[in-house]
DNA sequence: GAGTGGTCTAGACCACTGT
DNA sequence: CAGTGGTCTAGACCACTCC
């Protein structure tokens, strides 16, 4: 026998959704308005509502207040390439600061930090909880520096990330310039402040996992509903394996677009043509 | 002045919210139902329905008809170690037959692919999209072989994975077995396969994005609301940078961490200290 | 001011889960 | 069967946007 039918705020959904698809609502236009379509369906405004939520959760629909509900423009991703980018940052951190190009680490679009504009830099020092001690090799409670920054593409726009950075604290403390916001050691970058302490970064691990946003984070990152975040936690480990630094990247994970690369090792024989 | 109320179902589920947080409501634990709250509240039913609904999307809990809300219990998360699993994949599949551990590939934790059970492997030939095309570098419409694959990691769970691989179908019928769901190389594995039609993977290029899940998705994954699916894309290439393979990876979100490892060239001169 | 979406109510019936 | 969440209605008022 035949399913139950759907209710009908879904299958007004399913409708609308279907229309947006095959393009008779375009990106951009405007859905008809739920009075409009509470009549048309002869279904109650609460219906009505339900469906376009569905849409909106399913990251189809952005609705405004006062002005109506319109099909998502899919927004342009920004491609992060952390594989190239770490590599990069740290052959230009070796360099003497003469020979160092002009282009700072701002002009080189692929990495997590130091996009463009960056503010709202905040220092502290917060107790290390069990977490970050076990990573850390340290005992909990001990003191870590806290870093915390905004980035964001151009003045106006919301921040492309909110990023918050830990190391201890003794450890930053040789360098009394990295426990200051205004001195910090240009061009910034893990890898080359690290180098002002004596560390050289031979590894870097990503971590990368996907939840929903925070409020905090939802606002911050203008966050349209239905989408969530990616948090990347980057470990920086040294030669002897220390784990130096610890950065957590949130990311808006409808514009974010993580590239990774893997270089294999090449076989001794190549295989044969069969 | 100060700030206009917030509506009453955002009151209450800031109030919950907190409850939750705090541990008064520990995980698992039952949320009063809704007419209790709606009483002890003073607000309508309707006003509670949407309370929980924010806090459903949060991914602070779950709900399920006929029983009740539950704070919902993190569920653990399936670390995928991308960059070693590849190294480990080709060193396995340059060995010979006779020299390979009996330890296949299932049993290695990290990868993609091939993490426990494979069900449902489905065979067949699609045209070209232009982005495929793209990638391939071959006309739109050039004839792909497409693998799909469900991964669980027992039987009786939902799965962890849903894989679709391409690549065209001229370089796979060198090798009829590669056709043929049943015949398939063991063992699996995009390096191994491709070997046999003498074709060496150089470099795997892992493209990962967030996005909300399809209604299809969600019911594959099983995965509770607001949680959104990561999509890999995995592009193989060969020593000639011909792009070989294109396999896209669905995973659920709240049960994935990727965890890829950079290693970096070390420094002609270590830094000093200073 | 007209029209949009946002909040809210009171009440009804249905579908599912447990006992 | 009682109790839970799921769907649905009809109507009201508010807040916002745009003309």
């Amino acid at each position: 026998m035949p399913k139950r039918s759907a209710p009908r705020y879904q299958l007004l959904a399913n409708e609308l959704s279907r229309l947006i698809l095959d393009g008779t609502l375009p990106p951009g236009s405007i859905l008809p308005s739920e009075s409009e379509l509470s009549e048309q369906h002869g279904i109650s405004r609460a219906s009505v509502r339900a469906a376009i939520r569905e849409l909106v959760t399913a990251g189809m629909v952005d609705v405004s207040q006062g002005r109506g509900a319109f099909v998502r423009i899919p927004r342009a991703k920004v491609r992060r390439h952390p594989t190239s980018r770490y590599v990069w940052e740290k052959e230009q951190a070796g360099k003497a600061d003469s020979e160092r190009q002009e282009t700072s680490i701002t002009d080189y679009d692929a990495g997590l930090q130091h996009d463009d504009v960056e503010d709202v830099a905040i220092y502290d020092t917060v107790p290390a909880d069990v977490d970050l001690a076990t990573r850390f090799q340290v005992p909990p409670g001990t003191r870590l520096l806290r870093r915390r920054y905004e980035h964001r593409p151009h003045l106006e726009d919301a921040p492309l990330s909110l990023i918050t950075s830990y190391q201890p604290w003794d450890q930053a403390a040789r360098n009394p310039d990295l426990l200051d916001a205004s001195k910090e050691p240009w061009p910034g970058g893990t890898i080359h402040q690290l180098s002002t302490i004596g560390i050289e970064v031979m590894r870097f691990i990503d971590e990368v996992t996907a939840r929903p946003p925070t409020i905090d984070e939802a606002g911050k990152l203008n966050l349209p509903d239905g989408t969530s975040v990616f948090l990347i936690r980057k470990v920086a480990v040294d030669a002897d394996n220390n784990v130096v630094d610890i950065t957590d990247a949130v990311l808006p994970g409808d514009r974010t677009e993580l590239i990774y690369e893997i270089d294999l090792p090449a076989w001794a024989t190549p295989p044969l043509q069969p």
